[in-house]
DNA sequence: CAAAGGTCCTGCTCGC
DNA sequence: TGCGAGCAGGACCTTT
């Protein structure tokens, strides 16, 4: 579910909250995320501080002074700030409780997130050191990602979903860009142009800067730190827009599926060129 | 029944 | 023919 800006609205809205404040403890209910939730992560944390509360990818890292909590929160996970004593509902796997009498709630119906513990710099954590560039970062321009695409067979809409391409570009957000920039999500890497790839480029950090600002995006379950929805869903141009016409040219948008994935163009400026 | 915002892992294919 | 890199698809899980 959350791409990068959902994650980043996550990190924004749990800061004036959590940052600084001492951990109360960790309840786990359900510990059969991704990975299993390490047992450790209960005493390793307990009584800490959280002296920082930061992003990488789609990976939030509370960082304490003797390690850091990894959270992903996969397809359908939310982390909202509530109240400690606030009952929990079904699918809230993890509480981080604050001294504070608040509480950092983990709720995950498909179970595709993961909580981790790592003693050492986050960084280098194996989840997270082979990770591209972040895309709102200098380093992901033009040059980077042509030279990146050169050479390559795999579809266009692929290779800037993965994340050793660039990180938090999903599949909502690939969708939007490829058509901010005109390029058919078919098309393979090697025939893309390098007035093509400023394009790209330019459009992604465009349309993740556009929904950072909104809050991110709700089709259906993610919710801010405080619950409420983003608001980006409704400046959406062609993600789960099939049917309807297209916002430049009014033809009707499409969509193919693509690595099981659905892909939504506009047939006529997308077109295979 | 199909599909849903992620991404790791496996197995296939292609080119050397 | 054999190998490795690159690529697509499957898997994980619940809800609508």
């Amino acid at each position: 579910m959350p791409e990068l800006p959902e994650v980043e609205t996550v990190c924004r809205g749990i800061r004036p909250f959590a940052l600084g404040e001492k951990i109360d403890k960790i309840i786990v209910r359900n510990k059969n995320l991704r990975w299993p939730v390490p047992k450790l992560i209960k005493t390793k944390a307990k009584n800490q501080t959280i002296k920082r509360i930061a992003r990488r990818a789609k990976y939030i890292l509370l960082e304490l002074a003797n390690g850091t909590i990894i959270i992903h929160l996969g397809m359908s996970g939310t982390l909202k700030i509530v109240n400690a004593k606030t009952p929990a509902i079904k699918h809230d796997h993890i509480d981080i409780v604050l001294a504070n009498d608040r509480c950092l709630r983990l709720n995950d119906p498909r179970r595709f997130g993961c909580v981790l513990w790592t003693d050492d710099d986050p960084y280098r954590h194996e989840l997270l050191c082979d990770l591209a560039p972040e895309p709102l970062a200098a380093k992901f321009n033009t040059a980077y990602l042509h030279k990146r695409l050169q050479g390559r067979k795999a579809l266009i809409k692929n290779v800037i979903m993965d994340n050793k391409t660039v990180v938090g570009v999903g599949n909502i957000y690939a969708s939007e860009s490829l058509f901010l920039s005109r390029i058919n999500p078919g098309l393979t890497a090697n025939k893309i142009s390098r007035d093509q790839a400023r394009s790209l480029v330019k459009n992604i950090k465009k349309v993740l800067r556009a929904s950072i600002k909104s809050g991110g995006t709700t089709l259906k379950d993610f919710a801010q730190a405080d619950g409420r929805p983003g608001y980006f869903a409704q400046k959406l141009l062609v993600y789960s827009k099939e049917g309807e016409p297209c916002p430049v040219c009014e033809t009707m948008i499409e969509h193919m599926q693509i690595g099981q994935r659905a892909s939504y163009y506009c047939p006529r400026c997308q077109n295979m060129s």
